[in-house]
DNA sequence: TGACATTATTTTGAACACAAACTAATAAAT
DNA sequence: ATTTATTAGTTTGTGTTCAAAATAATGTCA
């Protein structure tokens, strides 16, 4: 019953719901680094680095949707670990290429998964329809946010001609 | 055609949906802090300051799902800029009761909402049903990863008596 | 060639977020 | 009454994340 708090619907309960969420990965990251060594930002870049072989900084960050000043943060921590290398290109000297070592493959050949195994167990177990609504309802978060980042374009062309689009923003 | 790539619905899809969305969040925070003075955590704290008054950190860590720590922090930034004023309970001097001061109520008055506006927008113009499935969505995903966090608790009181509980963990 | 712009990465500074260790005060137990 | 445990809050250390400024190399245009 508690859960009609809020005026219920609005996108205030789609925050607290979303910071909770988050919240349980962020834990989850905590205890990685315990257990095995990494968080899970450094699984996941370490994991596109050795999908790639041999990438940029740039190429990384676009990747995993992370701005190329974290990726430096996390690759530092990754080459302080031995798990990658940095050298600089010899034909563009501006780009560090970055490669894993063979201690990293090793390491990802055991590394646990991103999120709690409990919730990927409990999740995988749920029903097809139950997935997808799932999916498809971040999705359309992601959708739904993306717009105002990318925002300028498209739509708010065809819009407009309702909705005269105050400057502002 | 590209949203199969990775195995296509599994727990890893919606991790990289929950990134980014909340990677969307978080740069809305920041753009607040320019535009406003405060970034969405310190709003959210202060709200629920004002909302009950006078409160101790505990409550309202508990009260917005973080950790004492972390409210510490967010207490001192608002505390310096003359949001909150902190001093000892006289009868239990353990407790800190924190009060918002008038500057506070202003300030909330005319504080943006926590997220985009054009995300609200948007999402409020979506139909009942998407609304409530996207809501729903998530708090399945509360629960289920609550779920572990709850779980480790009862059940090792009773396996105690098998597993003495090697110091360990 | 020299001035300017662009691109790739790093550095800096701020905030957030946690656990673990710490301080201080209260409560319980011997 | 003294020890011990619990509770409230802070401090410390690490990591994530960004924007903006700083480096550095490449490209462009005059």
């Amino acid at each position: 019953m508690e859960s009609l708090k809020n005026s219920g619907n609005g996108s205030d309960s789609v925050l607290a719901a979303l910071r909770k969420i988050m919240r349980s990965i962020d834990l989850h990251s905590k205890s990685l680094v315990k257990r095995f060594g990494l968080t899970s930002p450094q699984l996941i870049v370490l994991r596109e680095v050795d999908a790639h072989g041999q990438v940029t900084a740039g190429e990384i960050a676009h990747a995993v949707s992370l701005s190329q000043a974290t990726i430096t943060g996390i690759f530092e921590r990754l080459e302080k670990r031995g798990l990658i290398t940095r050298k600089r290109s010899s034909d563009d000297r501006r780009r560090i290429l970055v490669q894993p070592t063979l201690e990293a493959t090793k390491c990802l050949a055991g590394a646990p998964p991103l999120m709690q195994e409990s919730f990927v167990d409990a999740f995988e177990k749920l029903q097809d329809w139950e997935k997808s609504m799932i999916l498809s309802s971040l999705q359309r978060l992601v959708s739904l946010m993306d717009a105002q980042n990318i925002d300028a374009a498209p739509f708010l062309a065809a819009e407009s001609l309702e909705t005269p689009i105050n400057g502002e923003n």
